[in-house]
DNA sequence: TTATTTGTTTAGAATTGTTCTAAACTGTTG
DNA sequence: CAACAGTTTAGAACAATTCTAAACAAATAA
């Protein structure tokens, strides 16, 4: 019964991801459907394309840094992901797509979504002449107390 | 007369910036005055390494990259500079240290201050407990109108 | 179905920004 | 000035990422 429901979700994951690929116009390789089931399984995540190979690998599945390289850029220029700047010696990917923030914890590295009620610019400043926003990235550094 | 102001100016930067190197615990090197000339003659600043190399060997400067590469680090370090994210490609130096954000300009890679009164988070969201603010970093990434 | 085309994966090489190493050099202190 | 500690440098090393080109797999045509 148990069994039977986790095979129906994953048949149903899997068929959504192909979706979700196909209408990004990307094929659903098996790479793509394996790198999709660990990114957009429910919960959302942040990753780094190190962090994924490893979590891949040992998750059984076989796939290449090259192809997660591959995979996370293509599922950022589809709008699948987002880039999180945190820290430049490594390019963070946030599967929440949706306008929000982020604190990043400066003493262990983690990097959390700060829920976006919590948190807005109310009043924008003036644009040089001619500018558009692009887009907003507000990133608070905390660190533990004492 | 041009030349004698030229040369006090020089003199009293020069000065200033050994004191200002010295207070941070720095030894005024030839080095190190020659990037400081460079980085803090006024108007606020914002270079990576090799942009700033470039200047200093086009001013006829003889420095190698390793030595910018140290001075930004140390500079930054000692608060005499910031770090600023904005392309996980390359790491920013802004020689305004003071509290403020950024516009980044993605059609030209220009990157310009916002004046500090011109933004502000009214609302700080609630932290994680226990934990502190260690900074926060604001940026607006621009494009032009249509 | 098979054949053909087009997109994808991969290992490994290449590239790029940055740091490291160790030897020569320079500022500072006694 | 001598001696020490800090600094600079060329070049090697490194780490993250992208590129290359050959093998492969998905989509499409026949």
């Amino acid at each position: 019964m148990d069994k039977l429901n986790t095979r129906i979700n994953q048949n149903d994951n899997c068929q959504s991801l192909t979706y979700k690929l196909r209408g990004v116009g990307l094929r659903a390789t098996r790479q793509r459907l394996d790198i999709g089931s660990l990114l957009f399984s429910g919960k959302d995540r942040h990753v780094t394309a190190e962090s994924l190979h490893d979590e891949a690998v040992a998750s059984g599945m076989k796939i290449s840094l090259a192809t997660i390289y591959n995979a996370l850029n293509q599922f950022t220029d589809a709008g699948l992901l987002r880039e999180v700047l945190i820290d430049p010696s490594r390019t963070y990917f946030d599967t929440n797509t949706s306008s929000h923030h982020h604190f990043f914890n400066i003493d262990n590295g983690q990097l959390t979504d700060i829920p976006n009620e919590e948190i807005n610019l109310p009043g924008l400043p003036n644009l040089p002449e001619g500018q558009i926003i692009d887009g907003v990235d507000i990133l608070i550094r905390i660190k533990p107390e004492v």
